[in-house]
DNA sequence: GGCAGTCAAGTACGC
DNA sequence: GCGTACTTGACTGCC
């Protein structure tokens, strides 16, 4: 078990995402925030290491407008080596990393326009962790999707296109229960027609599910995780007092995480902590979690 | 320098 | 039908 936090580190003071409008595009314009970007994200890493919490989403604006049409930019090229150090910098304290393109790329919308963008999207995520020569266990996590009007032939759709993707695609795809429409059980169903592996979200499943409790879901789960995917991705968060009801909180809720790792017993995976304060919270839940022995790495290990 | 309005992209939902 | 929430920050133009 590892234990992370997505995107962006609030105490080192730099942005991995830092863009820019799309009206005003030039390519010195990308090449200077894409080099911000990575300078802040090898800091982040560094941070993380000495931290102890090795499990990182790398943010989607990495590249700004890398899959629009406006970017013509051969940033592959231009930051290849830079992506290949930082590549090794992870492989060597075996980090564990994951993307997720966000709300716009959708696999089963019926609109073809759609389709074709959501492609491009996860094309340029894919090359992202192909140029760090991450293996096969970065993973890009994506939700399934709309209904529709109609979930059986919008679930169709997800299986009929995902067949229909590059395999440099395909095996870095893994899809995720969503808080409304698509439970970890439709994921499910979707592994098995396409032996895609799915990522639990206890948050979700707790507003979106059919009377199923995690411990149930752990091996099911495991099983769609076959050896080149790595032990399961999961991401964990808790619902923010006085919020709407999916609003992620904004610190880590101690007893909550404590009986999330009680629960889950002896099931290894590594854990996302989808809250607001990220690395603080991701700290907290590692010193909550130093004595499970599925940690990797301890809090005060030597990094 | 500070402020408020706005930002590539899709979908569902409430009014 | 239209505006808004997702996630949330941070860019941008204006004063």
């Amino acid at each position: 078990m590892r234990i992370g936090y997505p995107c962006i580190n609030r105490s080192i003071g730099c942005t991995p995402s830092s863009t820019f409008r799309l009206a005003s595009y030039s390519p010195e314009r990308l090449k200077a925030t894409v080099e911000k970007n990575l300078t802040c994200l090898r800091n982040i890493l560094r941070f993380n290491r000495e931290a102890g919490l090795l499990f990182f989403r790398i943010s989607s604006d990495m590249v700004p407008f890398a899959s629009h049409p406006v970017c013509t930019f051969p940033w592959q090229e231009r930051f290849g080596k830079t992506l290949s150090e930082i590549g090794l910098f992870i492989r060597k304290n075996r980090f564990r990393i994951s993307m997720h393109p966000d709300q716009f790329v959708l696999l089963n919308s019926p609109r073809e326009d759609v389709i074709e963008r959501s492609i491009d999207e996860l094309r340029y995520h894919a090359e992202f962790l192909d140029l760090m020569g991450l293996d096969t266990t970065a993973k890009i996590q994506l939700h399934v999707g709309g209904i529709y009007n109609d979930k059986s032939a919008s679930l169709e759709r997800f299986v009929t296109r995902y067949d229909l993707l590059d395999d440099s695609i395909r095996r870095r795809l893994v899809i995720e229960n969503d808080e409304k429409l698509y439970s970890v059980t439709d994921c499910l169903g979707l592994y098995e027609r396409t032996g895609i592996a799915v990522l639990l979200d206890t948050f979700h499943h707790s507003l979106n599910n059919t009377g199923e409790h995690i411990p149930d879901l752990l091996a099911p789960v495991r099983k769609s995780w076959k050896e080149k995917d790595g032990i399961p991705m999961v991401d964990y968060s808790s619902q923010q007092a006085g919020k709407r009801a999916g609003a992620h909180a904004g610190h880590i809720n101690k007893e909550d995480f404590l009986s999330f790792l009680a629960e889950t017993g002896t099931a290894d995976f590594d854990v996302m902590l989808e809250i607001k304060d990220k690395e603080a919270s991701a700290k907290t839940a590692l010193v909550l979690a130093r004595d499970d022995p599925r940690l990797v790495v301890r809090p005060g290990d030597p990094g």
